[in-house]
DNA sequence: ACTATTTCCTGGATGC
DNA sequence: TGCATCCAGGAAATAG
């Protein structure tokens, strides 16, 4: 389930392969479910466009596009129009970006295929179908939230002020800091010592600055070892991160705490399981 | 204006 | 072996 480490780590990959493409086709599976925007105004969007810069907001990877040269047939000469364009992609829980030539075997529940000028092809692969494809051509994408790695420590304790949700909740919100989901929140909450079930208003201003604190590591850890691969998730290059060798509470229910040795519980607010150590946490 | 709950979706795990 | 049931979870929609 890729979160803010993994998205990232896919962004860059991409980033790395296909910068500089052509997008010169566009086949689109299916009418809705991954579509946000109709797909024959993504399509337009897509075709002829080359791929500037690929990054990763939040969740959602950012394809910057350019589309240059444009036909002005009123004049029956080309002229050359600028235009930026966006493709925006939310891996949802199993969603997917490959880069592969175009003989290799389409894979069950492929919805898009980007046939790029350089002969290979860009796919997007999503089994459950919780992935969002959209495009935007004159508004610029604008994503909710904060960065949780650009944010400083005053601002972070202001995002909670207030607000009677579960801090765990409150991390989840993608309103509030976008980019952390059930892994890095429970992970960090370990680091700074708070349960999951605190109420967010009720944190002193000393723990939320260690949250702060807690969570930009976790982050900055897991981003440098090429994210948590937990049920299918690998990079642009097909390969596993090693982050969730690193977990100290998430998937551990039972198992050990590596500080104190008491058994990690795990309880479900919101409808997400929540993991935490019940002597560290408090 | 918030917060809480439900819904979407399928593969894999579990149980009988 | 086969079939039914449950579970994972991000974010939008819905309800309170």
């Amino acid at each position: 389930m890729p979160e803010l480490p993994e998205v990232e780590t896919i962004a860059r990959g991409l980033a790395r392969r296909v910068t500089g493409d052509v997008i010169e086709s566009v086949w689109i599976g299916r009418k809705k479910e991954p579509l946000k925007s109709p797909a024959a105004e993504m399509a337009l969007v897509l075709e002829q466009s080359r791929i500037a810069q690929v990054h990763r907001m939040g969740k959602h990877i950012v394809f910057e596009l350019d589309r240059g040269a444009v036909t002005n047939a009123s004049h029956g000469r080309k002229t050359r129009i600028s235009a930026k364009a966006q493709w925006i992609v939310h891996l949802g829980m199993t969603g997917r970006l490959q880069v592969c030539e175009p003989q290799a075997e389409i894979a069950k529940h492929t919805h898009a295929i980007l046939r790029l000028s350089s002969g290979r092809e860009l796919r997007f692969v999503d089994p459950r179908r919780f992935g969002r494809l959209s495009s935007a051509a004159t508004a610029e994408f604008h994503a909710t939230g904060i960065e949780p790695l650009e944010i400083d420590a005053e601002h972070f304790a202001a995002l909670f002020r207030g607000r009677k949700t579960p801090i765990k909740s409150a991390l989840l919100n993608q309103k509030l800091l976008r980019g952390v989901g059930n892994i890095y929140a429970d992970e960090s909450l370990f680091r700074s010592g708070i349960r999951p079930r605190r109420r967010a208003s009720t944190i002193s201003h000393e723990s939320l600055a260690k949250l702060h604190t807690g969570l930009q590591d976790v982050l900055k850890e897991a981003i440098a070892l090429g994210g948590s691969s937990v049920s299918d998730y690998v990079n642009a290059d097909g390969e596993e991160g090693f982050f969730q060798l690193e977990h100290r509470v998430y998937g551990r229910e039972g198992a050990l705490c590596r500080v104190c040795k008491t058994p990690i519980k795990r309880v479900v607010i919101a409808g997400r399981s929540s993991h935490y150590c019940p002597k560290c946490q408090k």
